[in-house]
This record gives structure tokens, C-alpha cells and sequence, in this order.
DNA sequence: CATGAATGAGTCTTCATTCAT
DNA sequence: TATGAATGAAGACTCATTCAT
């Protein structure tokens, strides 16, 4: 049922969407829809969260700890992106429908916030591995910068179909990971004297 | 009266807003309103315009062509945080509610192609500065990549009210470039053989 | 099972009531309720019927035609408060309820016929005995007025729990009794010679 | 457009009666009648607080201070019918209605608070002149009779068309006034010794 | 016999949009 | 030109009522 309910949300948007079309989507009566999942608002959150939690189990359990920092970062988003590869539907619309709704920040920033913590946890344990240390709050825009890149090309996977999600996924290794262990490294950069 | 559906429409997003409250605020009567700006999804393209023409020329008045891809880089970084630092209300908002409605899709995408063009052009140019080549798609992505990373860490500017521009937009510089730079020197990442 | 329905109705009003909420305050299950009683209307006249059959016995069983007009009626105004008095909730509200719908005034009007006669008969009765008599419409317009002041304060008992249902059918006994007492003895009021 | 809704609520009741319908009995658009009168609920209570303040002026014309208590009161309860007799429509209903519904409750409470103090004051200033004096809760507690009685019957001639209103109010005149004046004169009824 | 599950029908309410002045 | 007034259309939500189990 709430696979009807992310189709219809994801075609026409959160405000677009109408129950009447969820429930017949749904194969069932407007008032089920209702009694099962309650209002609009919180069939949304459902819907949210239902995704949210796969694409963690996904990338959870690629991105195993014990793997070396870069192995478990590639596959972490090697998971990712065949996550939202075969998911383009849901995901990305959630994701753009979710960020426009103030009732809904809390859930994203919730479910972000997850993410971001997992990767300024990897960040820290690689940097403590080359003897180095930064300031929490460093990693997490690090952190954020990271995940909004993936964020963007994953918006990116799920509009362009015919694009290779593995491919994606190598491509924003590159970019992640070069940068990343630049940092790694203590290199860093700093404002031109002006 | 742009500046009063800017602010409605940021205030409430695009649907929560009514066209009331917009000519309220901008001080006319609701059929001037439809007047001018026409249908209320042409009033929020047109607030989109403006506000995306105003990011631009701030950008590219300060990521001058004739710098070092490096200093370019940095300039436009800093331009581009400077402005949704002082913009905060407008653009953020702006920009999600734009990318939850299909109808926004096109203006947004092209706003986006402007600046992926632009750094796509940047990372070339730093290329073949350095005697090397690399096919445009290629390219396009990670340009993809690194204004994804932006925007998002201007999304969490605009909701960090304290947070100073000047510095998030170092911040974005040490990931970007770092890992540009990587890019530029011909390092690339493979994924393990399985 | 009536005893929910009459619960239900008295909070939340004939309309306000739900079938959902007398099944559950009846702890059996919605067909039930309506396999025993039928319709919502017909559960409603149901709990009237009931609560009216009550009210009546309680004051025929204490007005009984043997006693002196005035006792009789004292005791039956006595039972009257408090009857009212003892189901503040029930009562009041079911009284409420079915003056405001159309479909239950023929129930109400038939019940409140009943009472009238009775007191019809009193004041006939009273009458004879003085050697007096007066034309039947006269005494049921008389009836009915005494019958809408009992009914009046009822109400009012029924909101004030704090208030005596003896004490109020003193009052009461003192406005009806005076009144009908000077009207018993042939003393009556002319509107004045313009 | 008040009488449109006055009909409307008093034909089907205020549970009954649909927006559509008041919209389409008053002959403009149903946004029109959000616009102007806003929620059902305030339409309603627009419609009570008309009809109430109607009746209590012409209650208030009708029954002027400087007559004699009997003749007041005699002129305030012709007024009183006369215009029931005249709105059978609305008054009964929207009384009836009013009752049903706790939301109203208040502004029925009000309009009959302040009736009953006018009655108060009438009984207080006869009783001054005949040298007595009685508490005021009982004063209270019998006015409340008196309006009960009157409403009882105004209800009664709503319902009867074809009664006369100057009838109805001369029986209620001699219901009310030969009990009151007997207690006027200090006459008063004990419960019997049990 | 008892019920969990299901629904058709209908209500209030809102809003983008446009005439007539 | 500018607007007050008006509306068509649509959507969320609820509930009395009934099968199939």
C-alpha cells in the first residue's frame, strides 16, 4: 500500500497528490487508506521513512566497518547509488518533495543526520589510523559537503534513467575520495593573502 | 513587489502561499498581481529568475576568467556563500521548493547547466594547462558533483543562521579543490578487482 | 448496552456521537449494536424510550391519583427533580438532543402528551371538586406552561449539580401551586382596557 | 442573506443544513458565505445572535420600565409571542437547535441570563412596593420558571400556526401572574409534614 | 453468533482566478 | 487603470452502514 502512495507521491509531488488517487492507486477505499496510515501528512512521513530505512539497510550493510576507510566508503555508495538506480521513482521525489515541506524537515534532517554522522565517524577513525586529529565540527561540514555531493548526483542518477548507477557511484569516489584523503593527509588549503 | 512574493514564498513554500497574502504584502490588489506577473506559477518562475540572475552576476563578478583556476574557484565559492548568507531567506527556500515542483524543473535545471557549464570550462581549461584531456561527460559529472556539494552546504548556511559564509565557503574549497586538484594531477581511483 | 449509548450521546450529542463509541463504551462490536437496535436513530429513540418510561414511572409511582391535588402534585414534582436530579446526565441531554432533531419530536411530543394529560387530569379533577369546570384547551395550554417550567428547571437543575432537587421542586411547587391554586378558585387575569 | 440561513438551519436543523444549500437559498456562492460570515459554527451563532437581539428588543419596547409590574410584565410577554408568532420559523428552531449543541451553550446562556435578570428586576421592584424583600437566588430560581413557562409555550405556539399569539400570551399571563402575585403577597407553600 | 475490514456518500473549507465597476 | 466582489473546482476527512469470515 504504500508502494501506491510513493508512486503517486513521486509523480505528482506531495501538494499534487491527492488521496482519492493514492487509494485507487492502492486498489482500496479512501477511508482504509485513512484508518491504515492516517492523514496525508503522516502517509507521507510513512513513506519517507519506509524509503529512508531501506537506503540505510542498503548502505549499511555494504559499508561493513571493518573494512579499510576507502573500500567501505566505495562501497557505501556503491550501494547508494544501485539503491537509488533501482528506486529512482521513490527516492529522488521524496527526497525533492521532503525538503520542501517544513513539516517534514525534521524527518529528513533526522534521516541526514544519520548519514552524516556515519561518515564523520569514518572520516575520524581514518584520520586517528594517520595520527591525525580535527575538530568535530570540521568533519561534519566535511561530512555534509560529502553527502550533499552524493545527494546531488543521486538526484542526478534518478533523472537521467539511462545512466550506470556503478559508474556514478566510481565517479563520485573520485571526487570524494581524492579530496578526502588529500585531508587525510593534513594537506589543506587556505585563502590567498589578499 | 517581487521582493514581497520572495519573501511569501519563502515563508510558506510555493503551495502554503496564497496570493492574497502576496498582494497584501506587496501593498496592490490581487488582479495587479495576475496583471504583471501573471498565473501564480509564472510569479514564482519569475521570483526563480531573479533571484537565480542575481547569484549568477554576484558569482561571475567575482570568479573573473582571466584568475588561476584555483583563485576563480575560490572566488565564486566565496561569492556564492556570500550571497545565500545574505540571502538566506530567498535563495534557500527558493531553491527547494523549486526542485519538489516538476513545473520548476526546467528553469532549475537550467540555472544548474549555467554553473556546471562554468565549472566544467574551469576544470578544462586547468586541464589542458596541464597538458591532459578528458572527455566532456566526464568531466560534466564531477562539475555536477562539486555544485551539488555547494548547494548543499549553502542549504545547511541558509538553515545555520550563525554560521559564517566566509568560512563555510573555505570549507567547500578544501573538499573541492583538494580533490579537483587530485583530479587535475591525473590521480584517479579505481575500484578494488572483486 | 443502552446505559453506553445513553453515556455517549449525553457527551457528545446526537450528532457528536459516533456508533464507533457506543460500540466500544458497550465493549461489544458495531454490528452488534446495530443487530440489536437498529439504526442510529432507532438506538436513539431507544434510549429515550427508555429514560422517558423510567422518568414516568418514577413520578406515577409517586404521584398516585389518591392523594389531594396539591400533594399529589408536590410528590410528583419531587420525583420529578429527583429523577433529574439522580440521571442529571442522561436526562438534560437527551431531552436536548431530541427537541433539536425533527425525526424525534413525535417520539418527544408523545411522551411529553402523556404527562400533560396527567396533569390535565389533576387540574380537571381539582376543578370539578370546587364545582368548576373549564374548557379542555384552556387547561392543557395551562398544563403545558407548568409542564415547560418543570421541564425549564430541570434543565437548569441538571446543569447546576451543585443545586437540591428537593429545594428546586419547592420552587417550582411554589410558582405552579400559587399560580394554579388562585386559577383553581376562579380568580383570573384580563388584560388590561386599552 | 442571514434569512436565507435562518430558514435554511430551522427547515433541517444545523446538523442538517449544508453550506451548499444556505449558499444556494441566498443566491450567491458559497465562498461568499465563508467570506462574509465565515464557519458554519459563526454563521449559526451570527444567525442566534440576530434573531436574539430582534427578540429582545421587541421584548424591550414592548415591556418599558415605567408601567406597573402586571402590566409590564403582560406587555412584554404579547411582545414576547407576538414575535414568535410572527418568526415561528426561525425562533423555535434556532432555539431548539441552539440547545442541541454545547458550542452554543453560551450564547444561549447569555441571551436568557439576560432576560432573567430583566424578570428579577421586575419581581425585586414589586416586591419593594408591597414592603418585601426575597434573597436573590430565589428571586433567580423563579424567574427561571416564569421564562421556562414562556419558552415551553412560545415552543408550543411555533408549532401550532394556527394559535393565536394574543391567546397564548394572556394564558401565560395568568399562569405567571396569578402564581407571582400570590407570592407577591407573601403567600408561600411548604412542603406538607411527612 | 460475533467481528474485522471495507466503503459510498457527503461535508466543510480553501484558493487561484476573473468580471463589472 | 485598479479593485472589490464573486466563483468553479477540488481536496481532506468522517461516518453510518454492511459483507465475508
Amino acid at each position: 500500500m504504500l508502494d501506491a502512495a510513493v508512486r503517486v507521491f513521486s509523480r505528482h509531488g506531495y501538494h499534487g497528490a491527492s488521496m482519492d488517487e493514492v487509494a485507487e492507486r492502492a486498489g482500496i477505499s479512501k477511508p482504509m487508506v485513512y484508518a491504515y496510515l492516517g492523514t496525508k501528512e503522516e502517509l507521507f512521513i510513512a513513506c519517507l521513512h519506509r524509503e529512508a530505512t531501506r537506503m540505510m539497510e542498503a548502505i549499511a550493510g555494504a559499508a561493513v566497518p571493518d573494512l579499510p576507510a576507502d573500500e567501505r566508503l566505495w562501497h557505501g555508495l556503491r550501494a547508494f547509488f544501485g539503491f537509488v538506480g533501482a528506486h529512482r521513482d521513490g527516492w529522488a521525489v521524496l527526497y525533492r518533495q521532503a525538503r520542501a515541506e517544513r513539516a517534514f524537515a525534521d524527518e529528513l534532517a533526522g534521516m541526514r543526520a544519520r548519514i552524516v554522522e556515519v561518515v564523520v565517524g569514518m572520516l575520524d577513525h581514518a584520520l586517528r589510523a594517520e595520527g591525525r586529529e580535527v575538530a568535530e565540527t570540521e568533519l561534519e561540514v566535511v561530512a555534509y559537503a560529502l553527502v550533499g555531493a552524493t545527494e546531488s548526483l543521486g538526484d542526478w542518477l534518478a533523472d537521467h534513467p539511462e545512466a550506470d548507477p556503478e559508474k556514478t557511484a566510481t565517479r563520485m569516489m573520485n571526487v570524494a575520495w581524492l579530496g578526502a584523503g588529500q585531508l587525510l593527509h593534513g594537506v589543506t588549503w587556505h585563502p590567498p593573502e589578499r
